[in-house]
DNA sequence: GTCTATATGCGGATAGAC
DNA sequence: GTCTATCCGCATATAGAC
């Protein structure tokens, strides 16, 4: 077995998965990523022309499965049941897998110029934004909601709340925006 | 003049505040600060005993400064009005040095051992709050308003929003923080 | 108190052999 | 399609001369 591993790119997403959610963003690499596979370097740019592409196909990867367990956990007829799980699961899980979560949120996506993905994640809140107020696509309201869900996830992961317990703050501020909806400015 | 620089800590940390702000934190090196200033990389070794003491000092800054500009702008004597103002002044620091407000609000502080500088910024907020409900701790209040500035910075920031606008969304979200604070839950 | 020189390590990316 | 070898650049940090 000299060199007959035959990668693939999903391979390749796979183990660069694993290795950003082990090791962190920072010690992300093309070395580190090779190496867990059994492999140089090198071969990678056989399958992602730099660097940058494989980072494109992990936050792809990030948005879909955020969307995934979001829609999965989301399963409540009733709109304000639908939205706390939406929310709580989000909020889940930003903290069960904070690297994939933060590596996914913490890159430019140069204008409207959005991915399937990310699309698919914004449309999800906007349907359930839409059961509640009646307005199938009243972007303000979503735009709101998902500042709160992130705001929240980058202080909760800072760990800046201290021992005041994030959660009394958390509902708070869900039951606020919730009645917010209601009432109609 | 062969060596007669003669620095100082705070000449270091203002060469260090000017280069975060100009090139990006991903960029800060000690190298291209000592640069700045005419002077070769060890000596910053004689002010500052690694790069992780200057960032300390950077993040310190970064908050007092953001405390500083939000309570500047915020002079009505009207409660709902302070933090209107508060809440604008705030998304305003953040849009106009976006690698300060970053760079200091993106480290871990390790528990609740956050920094003077954090604390004041902290009671700002506590203290606006407190003009409005009545509890001047209402740390769950702070908690959500919090996240939801900060989550709108981030999001801001990131271009996340396209043209769809963001100030929509940013006031609909402010309104119904308000609004659920009028009323206790 | 600043310098030069250097140790040591990381990373992305390419050329060319097999 | 994977390899070895290498180029190139970046960085933090230290030792010791002046």
């Amino acid at each position: 077995m000299a060199h007959p591993k035959q990668l693939e790119a999903a391979t390749i997403l796979g183990a660069a998965l694993r290795m950003l959610e082990e090791n962190g963003s920072e010690n992300l690499s093309l070395r580190g990523i090779a190496k867990s596979l059994g492999v140089k370097a090198p071969s990678i740019y056989h399958y992602f022309p730099d660097k940058a592409a494989l980072e494109r196909a992990l936050i792809a990867e990030g948005h879909a499965q955020l969307r995934d367990w979001t829609r999965r956990q989301t399963r409540s007829t009733d709109p304000e049941t639908a939205f706390r799980e939406l929310a709580g699961a989000y909020l889940k899980f930003a903290r069960k897998r904070p690297e994939l979560y933060f590596f996914t949120m913490s890159h430019q996506t140069p204008g409207g110029d959005r991915t399937d993905a990310g699309k698919k994640l914004w449309n999800l809140l906007l349907a359930s934004l839409g059961a509640l107020t009646g307005d199938p696509d009243d972007t303000s309201a979503a735009v709101a909601v998902w500042a709160f869900l992130h705001g929240f996830a980058v202080l909760d992961h800072s760990g800046r709340f201290g021992k005041s317990g994030p959660k009394a703050g958390f509902e708070r501020g869900l039951e606020a925006l919730l009645a917010g909806f209601r009432v109609r400015y």
